[in-house]
DNA sequence: ATCCTGACTGTTC
DNA sequence: AGAACAGCCAGGA
């Protein structure tokens, strides 16, 4: 069929991506949608980890969005992000952010510490 | 099928 | 740098 987006679901397809982010580095929103073959569906990748129980094994806290901020609502819940990443090696800055440039995941490799 | 909501993003001001 | 806007798309009512 010409058509076979995602037999084996879309969510599955983020979450494999999302599983791949190695350890003390961290993604943007879009970046994963893209990776998983989904150029405009950084809200779906959204919602996809908010649909996620918790306890799952998913690195989820290793998503912030387009200018490096965590995305979490619920109240204490964007700290304990920041407090995972930071645990990996993730620096903030001043305004709370994580600077791109020099943690994000490539997308490709998955150990490599630049800077 | 229509409307609303949301762990988003790029552009523009 | 921050705020307003307009696209974007899957769920649920």
């Amino acid at each position: 069929m010409p058509g076979i987006p995602e037999a084996e679901g879309l969510y599955d397809r983020i979450y494999a991506v999302v599983a791949r982010i190695p350890r003390g580095r961290v993604a943007t929103y879009g970046q994963i949608a893209r990776l998983a073959g989904i150029p405009n569906g950084a809200r779906q990748v959204g919602y996809a980890l908010a649909a996620l129980h918790s306890g799952s094994r998913l690195p989820w806290h290793r998503v912030v969005n387009a200018v490096g901020a965590v995305s979490l609502r619920a109240p204490g819940a964007a700290e304990q992000q920041r407090f995972q990443l930071e645990k990996e090696g993730v620096r903030f800055n001043a305004a709370g952010r994580v600077d791109l440039r020099l943690d994000r995941w490539d997308g490709m490799s998955r150990k490599q510490r630049a800077r």
